[in-house]
DNA sequence: TATATTATTTAGATTTGTCTAAAAATAATT
DNA sequence: AATTATTTTTAGACAAATCTAAATAATATA
């Protein structure tokens, strides 16, 4: 099963709308994918015919297992690369995911596989996003929302929801990033902002914005 | 300036066409793109147009000094990228070349970059030729072809022509690989052999066929 | 030099992935 | 329930990169 750039695209979009929502929308797609709703129809066809993906006109879509099998291949490589990007290379954790999707779409099983080694096997990436292993098994953190999380946990952050520049901007001046440790202290109604302390020192304002950006896990 | 993947990739059979030859003519660069004429002459006439060769009908091509400097990027991603397959993930050299050849068309200058910075500047690849660097100059060794080499001299083995497997499994085999050093002992007339010593011990003979493919430095 | 051979280009078709505009199906509202 | 609005699909067109078959230019040969 060998699949186009393109076609990979469509694949790995449908996987990230999935995990939420139950059937991914044409016009959700063509949102995503930065294209009209009558080129995502005709890919969806292509790929249905492919055996990836099960489709029935006007109800949405959602991947086959051998759709799901492709997507956490194409995941696996966004991720190991990004971590390489960052951990060799020296990015910065805003700034690989351009580089990543292009990387993503290099076609060797050997090469994904002893990056993976050279990288020493890594489970999360630089966003705290989980990699999956060779055969498609990914960890499965328990991992909230700081919005939900009641005042006076110890929690870490793991990963970011939304990856913009502009959040990135803000989490590096307010010096947050993946595995920071802090604990949160109370909560305002009036604005759902968020209190918390940094190395039990510093206490820190959080946004109600911010925090529905931040997944956390409690330690 | 961006270029597609095959526009890539006519740029750099070009380059590397035009190396020996004078002027690259349209069959040449068919054979050596597994396409057809009729393809290349459609491709000419756009390269043209974006200014990247020189190109009059029937008369064959070169590379304009923007088809060059493309060509020497397309040349210093695919060499450093080989390097890093090589030296850091422990592939062999004799199986790089068709992964680099997807990885050099990953576009990010600053990738590159740090890709080189990463690897310690290297100024040749895993086969011995000469990595450009970022402003797209590159040593140029004083190699020879094994073939021309007379009896008597002391060489070491920088570079292959050819980079087929069925060249390199011999390679493998003699134990012959760059770097390799040895003396020339005599030249045979009647098949154009040649028989060298490795190691001022074991004397073992080149074919015609194989010293061709062979380039190597006078130490 | 005339003719045959080879190399190259042109003309027209094909595939992939996209688009716009219009039609059809579904969902929302009065 | 009927109408309006939204979503999705169909139909037809387009650009990129390729192909085959035919025409033309250049080269080699008799």
């Amino acid at each position: 099963m060998n699949l186009t750039v393109a076609e990979e695209n469509y694949i790995k979009a449908i996987f990230h709308l999935q995990l939420d929502e139950g059937n991914v929308s044409t016009n959700q797609l063509a949102a995503s994918l930065h294209t009209k709703p009558a080129s995502v129809t005709d890919m969806l066809k292509k790929l249905t015919n492919k055996n990836l993906l099960n489709y029935e006109p006007y109800q949405g879509v959602r991947l086959s297992k051998d759709g799901k099998r492709q997507a956490l291949i194409i995941v696996r490589k966004h991720r190991l690369w990004e971590y390489f990007l960052v951990d060799k290379l020296q990015f910065g954790w805003d700034e690989v995911h351009e580089v990543a999707e292009e990387l993503e779409h290099v076609r060797s099983k050997k090469l994904v596989d002893k990056l993976d080694s050279f990288l020493g096997h890594p489970k999360f990436d630089p966003h705290g996003d989980p990699i999956p292993d060779s055969h498609g098994n990914m960890a499965t953190i328990r991992q909230f929302n700081l919005i939900d999380i009641k005042p006076g946990s110890l929690v870490e952050v793991c990963s970011v929801g939304i990856q913009s520049a502009e959040l990135l901007e803000l989490l590096r001046h307010k010096n947050i990033g993946i595995g920071t440790v802090f604990q949160t202290v109370r909560k305002f109604d009036f604005d759902n902002s968020i209190e918390i302390s940094l190395n039990n020192s510093r206490s820190i304002n959080i946004s109600q914005q911010l925090a529905q950006a931040l997944f956390v896990k409690l330690i």
